[in-house]
DNA sequence: AGCACGCCGACT
DNA sequence: GTCGGCGTGCTC
């Protein structure tokens, strides 16, 4: 007897499979995904494992295969264990992140009046069930969830169950039907000769059905077959026009099942690949050496600063993983972002390229899901899902910018990071795994130098085939402006080099860091922030006590009156957005176009390449925008670079602050001087002798890390202990507490119970927005070598959430 | 989703 | 002392 290990669709208290016996009839192996029994209803499953014996006495069969092969390969299914394993979630959960769209189908119960009932039996019922009686002779075979809730919910329930019992109302299963379908388009096609056709157009002159013969006439001269909505766009017709021709026998309509290309609307010409840098040369044979020893999985760290060419060294390793017959995988960080970087991808590989990301619709998805299962594409390029496609024959995978903080799923399960999910992936498949940034993460970067990962450096940045300086960058201390006496947004610098940048028919890019409206309080004479005594991070500001508070551990107090580094009365809350800087820039420079690009102007779905085309096509002279302007964008006309507030984000209660401002400084840093005409990078700031500032403005990674490190080894942060962090959400203040509270010193018994070492608790705490959507969150931290191990005991309660090696610990 | 099991209050 | 309410946990 052969069983299967199931994983299946079921919320459980703990990540676990069901073993079920496989009737002879069904062949099934790893992968499949199969209809299983479970309790009295049938659910969805995956088959993790095949097995010869079943550690339980009794199975049950499975009931069915879904499908005519397995939906998930060896090396996938593999993913999904160690995600489930160390995210702590179902099996079903990881292996969800794999399916195709829309995969996922409820069972759903039908009710309907047994015929055979005659209906004087109904008259002695009690009255409700009566009135269900009425309606389902009314309405026949009904959704249970459709049966009228006229008196609350739990009494119609154990009504309808009193009908079932006495056999008076039939109860049946269904499966929900599939959301997606492959899409279909209507085309349109003459259903006649093109003389009876031109004797029809001849009549329609005479009655003056001018639409009609319009759209005769463009079948008749029309050599593809015309789309429905084609032809609507060139001649504005309703479909009444359609209708009556239809009808009249003249033409006829076919639904064709089409793919949704996502580049549809986008063209791409071939281009030569530029020759590569010596630097470029020797980064290349490394990988190109280790792509070709077969049988080991190699780790890169490609550490290139901004505009060293990182992404021709993409471009070489997918060509070299093609030419072995082999595929790959691209992450980048926000697809819609970076256009630019699909572009060279498409040049390179014509309709060779496959786009995933969360902007695509589900019809769209299912599509590419299946084209690319079907091995139709040498690359599939997304956001951190696109790590989950079903490429076959992986030999190579990319992350382009790893220390994103979008490759961290954190708003739902499972909180999984694409990078460490990469690393078990290539691990799995035997594949190249290069993670590129010009600041890597301090994680991956201490891995790197502790062997984990093969450092590669690109220490020169590369312009036009030839190497080019960084940046000049400039920093300006806001605190001196304000004591000679300019309250202005811009310093005297950032104005003089926007003026001169204008005259010149440059243009310049404005950067604020919006991600820190969280307020923190700041003295405006010496810099001097507020933070806690006990943990080291910037206390915040609650209007609703109007006082200060620290989010890892509850410390809490007043608002000094004055600066109580250099007794000044100058204190101020901080945050200011993009809009007051627009109005502010507008008003200075009257005759400059400006052009924002944030959050509240890129709803649309191409609005991001609406308005990088904008902006590379000189139709505005100054772009405004958050941390989404940082990335990847290569912009020859820009010359100045001004960062309003350098500040904004290094004083969020978080420990990887000074890291995230580091990123984020750097890498605006390099978006000047991208062309021919050397650049320059005024960064504003009231604490420009912090090291985050003063490393960024020298390009200097290892600085940064250097010091970075010692505070994180004195704090014993990651990279040397690891967290997990969970979160208690309720609508009830006082419950939340208390629930915090209990659970906390469960945890902290089973630490001391198991002697679970070098693990410490932090909290419990309400967290960083203690209240969302009217309902409260509270949050315990631990800290230790395992955290994971916590967890394989306990039972995490309802209404908790965890997340392993969160980057967001607001 | 439905069934077993357990704890507590009302009743013969 | 017993019956039955529903709240909780398990389903292979």
């Amino acid at each position: 007897m052969i069983y299967a290990e199931v994983a299946v669709n079921a919320p459980l208290a703990h990540p676990r499979t069901f073993t079920y016996s496989i009737p002879s009839d069904i062949p099934v192996s790893v992968g499949y995904a199969v209809w299983a029994p479970f309790g009295p209803r049938l659910l969805q499953g995956i088959v993790f494992a095949l097995s010869d014996y079943s550690p339980v006495p009794e199975t049950k069969d499975i009931d069915q295969v879904i499908g005519t092969r397995p939906l998930l390969s060896y090396p996938q299914v593999e993913l999904a264990r160690w995600i489930a394993e160390h995210y702590v979630v179902s099996y079903f959960d990881a292996a969800s992140l794999m399916l195709p769209p829309g995969f996922e189908r409820k069972v759903l119960t039908f009710v309907e009046p047994n015929p055979r009932v005659p209906e004087y039996v109904f008259d002695s019922l009690p009255p409700q069930q009566q009135e269900i009686m009425t309606f389902l002779q009314e309405k026949g075979r009904t959704n249970v969830k459709d049966v009228p809730r006229i008196a609350g919910k739990g009494k119609i329930d154990s009504a309808i169950t009193q009908l079932v019992r006495r056999k008076l109302v039939l109860k049946t299963c269904g499966i929900e039907p599939p959301k997606i379908h492959p899409r279909l388009v209507t085309y349109l096609k003459l259903a006649v000769s093109t003389d009876q056709a031109r004797e029809a157009i001849t009549g329609m002159e005479v009655k003056r059905a001018h639409r009609q013969s319009d759209l005769l006439q463009l079948l008749m001269g029309a050599i593809d077959p015309v789309s429905l909505p084609e032809a609507r766009r060139e001649l504005g017709f309703s479909s009444a026009t359609v209708q009556a021709l239809q009808k009249r026998g003249l033409i006829s309509l076919d639904r064709v099942s089409v793919r949704r290309d996502p580049l549809a609307h986008r063209t791409f010409a071939a281009v030569n690949p530029p020759t590569l840098t010596r630097d470029q040369n020797e980064v290349f044979d490394a990988i190109r050496t280790a792509m070709q020893e077969h049988g080991s999985a190699t780790t890169f760290l490609l550490h290139g600063v901004t505009g060293s060419g990182k992404t021709e060294i993409y471009l070489r390793a997918l060509k070299e993983a093609v030419a072995q017959g082999k595929r790959a995988i691209v992450l980048v960080p926000e697809i819609a972002l970076t256009p630019q970087i699909i572009a060279r991808f498409a040049e390179r590989f014509p309709a060779r390229v496959a786009v995933l990301h969360s902007k695509l619709t589900p019809g769209e998805q299912f599509d590419e899901w299946h084209r690319i299962r079907d091995g139709n594409f040498d690359v599939v390029i997304g956001s951190r899902g696109a790590l989950f496609a079903p490429q076959p024959d992986m030999g190579l995978i990319i992350i382009d910018e790893e220390h994103e903080w979008t490759y961290k799923q954190h708003d739902q399960q499972p909180r999984y990071h694409a990078r460490d999910a990469a690393i078990k992936l290539a691990e799995l498949t035997n594949a190249v795994l290069i993670m590129g940034s010009a600041t890597p993460d301090i994680t991956s970067y201490y891995r790197a130098q502790h062997g984990e990962h093969r450092l590669l450096q690109l220490p020169q940045r590369i312009a036009g085939g030839e190497i080019s300086q960084m940046p000049l960058v400039e920093i300006v201390d806001l605190r001196r402006e304000l004591r000679e006496g300019n309250r202005s947004i811009l310093s005297r610098s950032l104005y003089g080099s926007i003026s001169r940048a204008l005259a010149a028919r440059e243009q310049v890019i404005l950067f604020l860091n919006r991600r820190g409206t969280a307020t923190f309080v700041q003295c405006r004479d010496c810099g001097f922030v507020m933070r806690c005594k006990r943990c080291d991070v910037s206390l915040t500001y609650h209007a609703a006590e109007d006082g200060l508070m620290c989010h890892q551990c509850n410390y809490r107090s007043r608002i000094p009156g004055i600066c109580p580094d250099c007794s000044s009365k100058r204190i101020k809350y901080l945050g200011i957005g993009t809009q007051k800087v627009e109005e502010e820039v507008s008003a200075i420079f009257p005759g400059a176009r400006t052009l924002r690009w944030d959050r509240d102007v890129t709803k649309g779905r191409y609005a991001h390449e609406e308005i990088l085309e904008r902006f590379l096509s000189h139709d505005a002279d100054i772009l405004i925008g958050t941390q989404m302007i940082a990335k990847g964008l290569d912009i020859p006309l820009v010359t100045i670079v001004g960062v309003i507030n350098a500040d904004i984000g290094l004083h969020l209660p978080d420990f990887r602050s000074s890291e995230r401002t580091f990123q984020i400084l750097a890498q605006v840093a390099g978006r000047a001087g991208r062309g021919t005409i050397p650049g320059k990078v005024i960064i504003q700031s009231y604490t420009p002798w912090h090291y985050a500032v003063t490393t960024a403005s020298n390009h200097d990674y290892s600085s940064f890390y250097e010091q970075e490190l010692h505070f994180r080894q004195q704090q014993n942060h990651p990279p040397f202990s690891r967290m997990a962090r969970l979160v208690y959400t309720n609508t009830n203040a006082a419950r939340c507490q208390s629930e915090s509270q209990r659970f906390c010193r469960i945890l902290r018994q089973e630490i001391t119970s198991r002697g679970i070492p070098h693990t410490r608790l932090i909290g419990p705490s309400p967290a960083f927005t203690p209240r969302v959507r009217g309902k409260f969150r509270w949050h315990i931290i631990v800290c230790g070598p395992d955290p994971v191990s916590l967890f394989s005991e306990i039972t995490i309660p309802i209404g908790w959430s965890l997340d392993i090696d969160p980057l967001n610990l607001n």
